[in-house]
DNA sequence: GGTCTAACTTAGTACATTGTAA
DNA sequence: TTACAATGTACTAAGTTAGACC
């Protein structure tokens, strides 16, 4: 027994307990270092063991019918006799009826299609939980291309040579080649990871003319340039012949795009197997670069109805397997060779299994709200447990509650180093007393996770004694816990309560909270751009993030300059009104005030960048005419047709040099003081827009908002907002999103509550 | 209790498509 | 109409969780 399990026996019978010095008895702490939690290294252990007692049934196997233990039976979509839905049902039929008159076969195919679609499983109330479905048939999945062999003048050299390989190489180089111009190829551990199996699959393939040592020798660019040209034809394909590859891309895929699952058509998600490639790990991955091969047919195991024909393998070749598990919602799944995981092919996120899961995960944490406030004063109150264990697990639920932590399960040596939770390491945090700490570690997806923050008093407290010496860097700070530890904890707490629903709850709690603070005023757009600043809060809350984009400086820029511009324009718009009735500054003194705003730099900044667009516009439009004109066998333009234009701008620029130094700007003789003013108010909220819009990008720039509204916030919120606020719901969620939270759509209104 | 791993959700990025300013 | 930026989608890596087994 280890010593903190013995439950204080030295109480220094304090009643605050609150000091680490006091409350735990030192014998306790000293032993807090050891039981270092091992590091799980991927084992490739023949353990295979099987999950849990299912109704897997091999065919070869077994002659009995999946229907003794399970009836299957082609389920209808089941729909109410009364109200709403039977009205729907018979104005749908009319109108059907009506249709068919008049419509094409392709109009009646896709009336087919909506009907299909019209399957409400949120209405139906039937959401069994360990079965997935009844009946599923399929075509099973697509594979990519057979690899083509490059042109025999492209090739890769070595210290300078032609490289000969054989065709299963030649692919593996191709694949480094066309990474050439990333950052990947730049890394060292990818360029080694590759070049270790490159030289691997060169040698399986019956070596080739030059021996090859040292990757510093490869030389990729003949390949990487003839990839690059590749892209550019295609780019510059003309428009039918685009169209047509497109119409060829999905005649192919037709068959594997969709499923029968309870005889009704649903979508299938990645029917497309992933095709071979250099592993493009995150972060600071060990394997990254590594050779991802090519996937067989025999390495599939195929799941489907015992009734369902099986699919044909690709010519010459056989399923790996094929199974009939409705307890699990995968249509096909293979393990893939760099971490021997599996891959699985699933339904799309507008399936009725998908969204039933979706909507149960977020009852899950929309009931959170009816126990979080004695989750809270109960992990509160055990912050001072006398229990090592106990302490860690309040600590960690805390920071979990708090501030969004993931649960942070064991990783391998073979992995990214990234924590969570419960795998954070003494040097991930900072303590500054009195109850300051810094986080700064990376997390999923090696994202980093920076937060200074405030935290409770004992909170402190505890994460000082679990930081005490013996610890040092490199050690776990919740040494004691695991996150099957926590979640075991927290269904006690919660039935279906694990550490992530934390995460579902406060995500979606947040944004209730946000979209309460939003008056109900103002245009769409404005109404649009608050919404997204609740969504920001809920994303920063979950620390989501983007690289930020290469462009955002330059865009940036593009956008200050123009509002540099527009503040010229509205300066100068005034001296002109100035101009025309001098009075008017005595008159209206703040009207004028910013009339010394801009600089003089400014000012010929703005000048620059007017001449310059001016100059670009001409030549452009010269060009484009000329180009016009010989594609019509005419006569070309002179140069001085543009050299006239271009004297034309030398012209405006010496009348600006001029404005610049008189202050004074040039003007039209037909204007008025009140077209003017028009002018002046117009450009003003031009500027406040764009300001507006820059601030948006600022903000946004590292921040992602996609992700919390794909998985956090309850779709429903949303559509509350929506009705609420008279905001079409097409400004806040797009195509896919309308098809994955259809239900929520039809389901919430605007009184909804999270 | 710990380990293994199947099966699922969550995540950022690469690429395709659409929108918009010129 | 074009070129480029913004937005949307596909892809697949990287997490969490739970059951089996020791």
């Amino acid at each position: 027994m280890t010593s903190d399990n013995i439950p204080n026996s030295n109480p220094v019978g304090n009643e605050d307990s609150g000091d680490e010095s006091e409350s735990i008895p030192l014998a306790q702490i000293d032993t807090l270092a050891p039981t270092p939690k091992k590091r799980k290294s991927t084992k490739n252990g023949n353990g295979a063991t099987k999950r849990k007692k299912r109704l897997v049934i091999k065919d070869e196997d077994d002659d009995e019918p999946l229907a003794l233990k399970s009836p299957v039976k082609a389920k209808k979509p089941k729909t109410k006799l009364n109200g709403k839905n039977g009205q729907e049902k018979v104005k749908k039929e009319t109108s059907q009826t009506l249709d068919a008159q008049l419509a094409t076969p392709t109009d009646l195919i896709k009336k087919e299609k909506e009907e299909e679609e019209t399957y409400k499983w949120w209405e139906a109330q039937d959401m069994d939980g360990e079965q997935k479905w009844e009946s599923l048939h399929h075509n099973g999945v697509m594979f990519p291309p057979e690899y083509e062999p490059l042109p025999s003048h492209v090739k890769m050299y070595y210290d300078g040579k032609p490289v000969d390989l054989a065709p299963a190489a030649e692919e593996v180089a191709g694949f480094f080649a066309a990474m050439l111009e990333t950052d990947h190829a730049q890394n060292p551990v990818f360029q080694k990871n590759f070049w270790n199996d490159f030289l691997q699959v060169v040698k399986e393939s019956g070596g080739a003319n030059v021996e090859m040592k040292d990757f510093t020798k490869a030389d990729f660019t003949k390949m990487h340039a003839h990839f690059e040209m590749l892209k550019e034809q295609k780019k510059n394909m003309s428009r039918d012949e685009k169209k047509a590859l497109k119409e060829a891309k999905e005649k192919e895929e037709e068959p594997y795009k969709t499923c029968l699952l309870n005889g009704r058509k649903e979508q299938v998600g990645n029917f497309r197997v992933e095709p071979p490639g250099l592993f493009r790990g995150r972060g600071a991955h060990p394997k990254t670069g590594k050779l991802k091969k090519r996937v067989y047919p025999e390495d599939i195991t195929l799941n489907l109805s015992k009734e369902c024909k099986v699919p044909e393998p690709p010519a010459g070749h056989k399923w790996g397997e094929v199974r009939h598990d409705n307890t699990v919602a995968w249509l096909a799944m293979w393990k893939e060779n760099i971490s021997d995981s599996l891959k699985y092919v699933r339904f799309a996120a507008n399936s009725s299994v998908k969204g039933q899961s979706d909507f149960k995960k977020f009852e899950t944490a929309r009931n959170l709200k009816f126990h979080i406030d004695a989750i809270r004063t109960d992990y509160t109150k055990l912050l001072k447990d006398p229990l090592m264990q106990n302490r860690q697990m309040a600590t960690a639920t805390y920071l979990i509650d708090v501030f969004a932590l993931r649960a942070g399960g064991e990783k391998g040596d073979d992995e990214a180093d990234t924590v969570g939770c419960c795998s954070l390491r003494y040097e991930h945090i900072t303590l500054k007393p009195p109850n300051q700490v810094i986080f700064d570690f990376l997390g999923k997806d090696s994202i980093r996770f920076y937060q200074e923050v405030e935290v409770d008093k004992q909170v402190f407290k505890n994460l000082r004694i679990f930081k005490k010496p013996p610890k040092q860097p490199g050690d776990d700070l919740f040494d004691r816990i695991s996150p099957p530890m926590l979640n075991k904890q927290f269904q006690g707490y919660m039935k279906g309560l694990t550490a992530k629903v934390f995460r579902t709850y406060n995500a979606s709690k947040t944004m209730q909270d946000q979209i309460d603070l939003i008056p109900n005023e103002g245009t769409v757009a404005e109404k649009v751009v608050r919404f997204n600043a609740a969504n920001r809060t809920v994303a920063i809350l979950c620390n989501h993030q983007r690289t930020v984009s290469k462009t955002h400086g330059h865009s940036v820029q593009r956008i200050h300059d123009r509002i540099k511009e527009m503040m010229w324009q509205k300066i100068r718009t005034k001296k002109m009104i100035l101009e025309l009735e001098p009075g008017l500054r005595r008159k209206d003194p703040k009207y004028f005030e910013e009339l010394e705003d801009l600089s003089k730099e400014d000012e010929q900044h703005v000048h620059h960048l007017l001449l310059e667009r001016a100059r670009e516009q001409a030549q452009r439009k010269f060009e484009r005419e000329n180009q016009k004109l010989k594609a019509e066998g005419k006569e070309l333009l002179s140069s001085s047709v543009l050299d006239e234009k271009m004297e034309k701008i030398k012209e405006q620029e010496k009348d600006l040099a001029e404005e610049l130094k008189t202050g004074k700007p040039v003007m039209k003789s037909t204007t008025t003081v009140e077209k003017l003013k028009a002018q002046v108010e117009k450009l003003d909220g031009r500027i406040v827009n764009t300001t507006f819009q820059l601030q948006d990008k600022e903000d946004n720039s590292e921040v992602s908002l996609g992700t919390s509204k794909l998985n956090y916030i309850d779709p429903r919120l949303t559509v509350m907002f929506s009705k609420k606020f008279d905001v079409p719901i097409e400004k806040l969620f797009t195509k896919t999103l309308r098809d994955k939270f259809k239900w929520a759509i039809e389901s919430a209104d605007e009184n909804w509550r999270f």
